[in-house]
DNA sequence: GTATCTGCAAAACATTTGCAATTCT
DNA sequence: AGAATTGCAAATGTTTTGCAGATAC
C-alpha cells in the first residue's frame, strides 16, 4: 500500500520529466500525506527522523523544482516563510492570526478563471483571508 | 504647498494617536508620493538622500506602527520582501513576474466584504494576480 | 565514466532586538 | 528631568550559493 504509493509517485514524477530520486519521492509523499501547508523547516524536522541524511538544501531545491513543474504550489500568505501546498487546484486560503494555522477554503470564484485584467495577462490568482478560526474564537 | 502637506499629515497622525515626529511624517509622505508599493530598502535608499541620519530601524518601526494603526497596508505578494501600500481601501494587486512591478487593480468583489466563511471570522481579504504586464508582453 | 543529485558550510538577504545616545516637551 | 524616539551593531531566521563528494544510469 505504502509501496504502491511510492511507485505511483515515482511514475508521476517521471511523466513530468523529473528524475524520481528517493528524496524527491519522499518529499512529495510528505506533502501528499500532510496537507496542512508545511514550511521547509517542518518538513525537515519530520522527514529527517525517517531519513537522517536528508538536508534542508535538498528540500529547498526539490520544492523549487516541483513548484516550477506545477506539481506543488507555494503559499505566501504571511510573514516571511514560504509554505507548500500539495493541492494545485484553484482554491483560497485562510490564516488564523491567533494560532497561525492555514486552512484550505474551497470557494468558487470567477477570479480564479480570469485570463486578462486591464492590460495584464493573468497566470495565477491567489485569494487569502485572514482572521480568527473557530477554536481560537472560543478561547 | 509642500509645507501644507506636511502639516496635514502631522495633524492626521496626531488624530490617530501617533506622535508626529519629523521622520514619521517624512516616511508617510514618501508612501503618499510613491504609490508603487515600495519596500523598506527602496524607501531607505530614496529617503536617506534627503534625510542622511535616517536609519532602516526607524523605517521598520514606523511602518509597523502605521500598519498597526491601519494607516498603511502591508503587501505580501511574493518573495520574502514586504511592500507597503498607502492605499488602505480594499483593492487587488497584480504582480508582473517579468519586471517585478506591482500594480493596483481596482476591481469590485464581494470577497472583500466577507465577514464569515465556513467557521472562520474574516478580518481581511487579499486578492493577488500574477502574470505579465503589457510592457513585458511586447518585449 | 559522465551526469546529476546531495550535503555542508558560508553567504546573502530581510527583519528584529538590546541598548545607549539623542531629542522633545 | 523624564519619556519617547532614534541609530548602531549584533542577533535571528529563511533562503541561496559554491563546491566537493556521493550516487545513479
Amino acid at each position: 500500500m505504502n509501496k504502491k504509493n511510492m511507485e505511483e509517485i515515482k511514475q508521476m514524477l517521471k511523466d513530468k520529466g523529473i528524475p524520481p530520486s528517493y528524496h524527491r519521492i519522499s518529499i512529495y509523499k510528505y506533502l501528499k500525506d500532510n496537507i496542512n501547508h508545511p514550511t521547509v523547516d517542518t518538513i525537515y524536522k519530520d522527514l529527517s527522523k525517517k531519513i537522517p541524511t536528508l538536508s534542508k538544501t535538498t528540500i529547498y531545491s526539490t520544492l523549487k523544482l516541483l513548484t516550477r513543474k506545477n506539481i506543488v504550489q507555494e503559499i505566501l500568505i504571511d510573514d516571511n516563510e514560504v509554505r507548500y501546498d500539495y493541492n494545485t487546484k484553484p482554491h483560497a486560503h485562510f490564516k488564523c492570526t491567533k494560532c497561525g494555522k492555514i486552512y484550505d477554503i474551497f470557494i468558487k470564484s470567477e477570479l480564479f478563471n480570469i485570463k486578462n485584467i486591464e492590460d495584464f495577462s493573468v497566470n495565477h490568482t491567489d485569494i487569502f483571508f485572514r482572521g480568527v478560526c473557530e477554536k481560537c474564537k472560543n478561547k
